[in-house]
DNA sequence: TGAGTCATTCAACGAACGTAGAACGAACCG
DNA sequence: CGGTTCGTTCTACGTTCGTTGAATGACTCA
C-alpha cells in the first residue's frame, strides 16, 4: 500500500483524529449543551472509541474547556460612536454564520457552572472596554445592558430560533438595532 | 366534619404536600435547570420520598411541565408607544423580583427541547400582539428583536449575573432601555 | 369497630454515563 | 529485523438517575 499522495504518518494521523473529535464535540455541545452531550456520542460521531476521547482529552470537562476555547472576540475601541458600529458589525457576523464555539458556550452557560464562569470572565473585559468609552457615570451599566441585549438577539436567532428572527436578513436586524445600540451607548451625545 | 383544632384533613394534607413539592421543584429547576435537577433532590428538599413525587406527578417531565405552567404574562396592547411603556413596565417587574416559574423556563430552554417549544409558543402570541401595533411592514421582525433583547437583559441579570447588571437599580435599567425600546418598536413615529 | 381508602415510605431494577486499565496491532527506530 | 512506542479498541467497574411495585400505617366512613 505505497501511497505517496496520502502521507499518513503516525503523528499526522493523531492530529487529524484529535481535530475530528474536537470538531464533533463543538458541534454537539453547541447543539445539545454540556449535560446532554455524552462522551459516547462525541466518540461515535467522530467514529472513534469513547476511551480514545478520554485518552486524548483527559475528561469530559477538559474536552468541553477545549471546545469553548476563546474565539478571540474583536475588542472594541474608540469613541462611543465607533464602538456602537463595531458592536453592530460583530452582531452581523454572529448572525450570518453560526459561530460554533460561541454557541457551545452560550448553549451551556445557563446550566453548566463552569461555562457560566467562563462566559462571565470573557464578557468582563469586553464590557469594560465598552464602559470606558461611554461618556456617562453609569457607563459600566450601559455596557452590560447593551451586551446582554445583543446576546439575547443572537440566542433568539440561533438557539431559540424565534419566528421572524431565525430567518431574517442580518442586515435588517442590524439596521433595526442601530438606533437602539446608539441610544444605549450614548453614541453621538 | 367539625374539627377546629385539627386542620389536618387528609385531603388538605395532600394538597399541602403537593404544593410543597411543586414549590421546591420550581426553585430547583430555576436554580439548576432541567437536567441537573433530580427527582431525588426535589423530594429531599420537600422532605418527602422520591416515590411520592412520581406518584403525584407521574414523571419528571410532567413535574417540569407543571412547574413552568403559564404565569400569564400581561398581554400588551394599544399604540406602539403604549406597548413600549408596557414592555418596560413588565421588564421592571421581572428585574425587581425573580419570577421563579419564568426563570425555571428560561434556565432550561436552551438545553431542554420541551422547554424550548413551550417558550417559543408562549412568546409567539406575545410577539404577534406587539407586531400588530408596529406601523411598519416588518413589525413582526421588530417585535422579535425587542423580545429577544429584553429577554437577554433579564437573563443577564438573574441567570448569568453579569457584573453591574445583577445589582443595578431596575429603574435605571428601564430608563436606559426606554429610548432603545421606543426606537425598535418605532414608538412615536 | 371494622373494612377500606389513601398518603407515604422502602427496596430494588435497568439503563446510561464517566472513567480506568488491559490488550491488540501497526508504525517507528536503531 | 527485533524491540519499543503509541494510536486505538475492548471490557468492565461504580455511580447516579428515573421509575416501579409492594408494604406500612394512619385516616375515613358506614
Amino acid at each position: 500500500m505505497s501511497d505517496p499522495a496520502a502521507p499518513t504518518s503516525r503523528a499526522e494521523q493523531r492530529r487529524r483524529t484529535e481535530a475530528r473529535i474536537l470538531g464533533q464535540a463543538r458541534r454537539l455541545f453547541a447543539e445539545s449543551g454540556y449535560d446532554r452531550t455524552t462522551i459516547r456520542a462525541v466518540a461515535s460521531a467522530a467514529q472513534v472509541d469513547p476511551g480514545l476521547v478520554m485518552h486524548y482529552f483527559g475528561s469530559k470537562e477538559k474536552l468541553f474547556a477545549r471546545a469553548i476555547e476563546p474565539g478571540a472576540p474583536p475588542m472594541p475601541g474608540g469613541t462611543a460612536g465607533d464602538i456602537a458600529e463595531q458592536l453592530l458589525a460583530h452582531l452581523r457576523e454572529s448572525l450570518v454564520e453560526e459561530p460554533v464555539e460561541s454557541l457551545a458556550l452560550l448553549r451551556s452557560m445557563l446550566t453548566h457552572p463552569e461555562a457560566a464562569r467562563e462566559f462571565r470572565s470573557a464578557s468582563r473585559t469586553y464590557k469594560d472596554r465598552i464602559g470606558e468609552a461611554i461618556p456617562d457615570d453609569e457607563g459600566d451599566l450601559r455596557a452590560a445592558v447593551v451586551t446582554a441585549a445583543l446576546i439575547g438577539v443572537v440566542m433568539g436567532r440561533h438557539l431559540i430560533k424565534l419566528d421572524h428572527l431565525a430567518d431574517a436578513d442580518p442586515d435588517r436586524i442590524a439596521e433595526i438595532l442601530r438606533p437602539a445600540v446608539r441610544a444605549i451607548t450614548r453614541a453621538g451625545e
